[in-house]
DNA sequence: CAACATACGTAGCTGAGCTACATGTAGGCA
DNA sequence: TGCCTACATGTAGCTCAGCTACGTATGTTG
């Protein structure tokens, strides 16, 4: 279904599913797949490389835990990142209205 | 404003402001403009690659033309462009509604 | 033991959009 | 006359996010 269309708009996502709580990455992926109704079924080598990309950023935190002899790592939103993902709303938000004006309804022409 | 943002989208929002007329790349330019609210301002290196992929791919077709000694390149909707349109409008709305639902309304808790 | 779900990760490719540039005409203005 | 701006089109080259295709390791089920 997707592809490029996601282009910038997946680190909103991620934070998203993590504002509620702190979750590791394999739920993160879980996660988006339930919330977006089963669409977005994110490959492993993009959400692990845009998680380790948030943290960089300082969006995100994690920590290292250990749940039935596998290793986690669990990431947790920082103040920087609840802040990032208010902004990504607003800018998302506009953006779609933007897209929404331009693609108007369809074929029908405006009225004048 | 946009950047990333508008990866996977612009084609749509191109073959949108061509489907009411024919228009010269520049005058896409400016509809595009005027359609966004002032919001969308595309480099020409953005748009007049983006025009000759459209071409390229048969969702437009363009004519030469000279108007006050400047050359116009006019392009209009191929049949299959106009499909493709349909197609991206249906797909744009699909993606819109996932972020809508991943993104939530923000901090409220969902009523549990 | 094989197969699968869980769980993490990287190397390397792709490609759309951007930056920066090049080209040329028409018109305003000093 | 020269300069700047608007009009009008175009390409070369970069960036970098997301994807493909791997590799690693554990627990569980048949």
């Amino acid at each position: 279904m997707l592809s490029e269309a996601l282009r910038g708009h997946l680190d909103a996502l991620i934070l998203a599913v993590l504002e509620g709580e702190p979750l590791h990455g394999y739920a993160v992926m879980e996660a988006l797949q339930v919330r977006s109704g089963g669409t977005l079924d994110l490959p492993t080598g993009s959400l692990y490389p845009a998680l380790r990309r948030l943290e960089r950023s300082g969006l995100l935190e994690s920590e290292w835990s250990t749940v039935g002899g596998r290793r986690r790592r669990t990431y947790r939103l920082t103040s920087a990142g609840g802040r990032a993902l208010a902004a990504e709303r607003t800018e998302w938000r506009s953006f779609a209205a933007m897209v929404d004006g331009v693609l108007g309804a369809g074929p029908e022409p405006a009225a004048d």
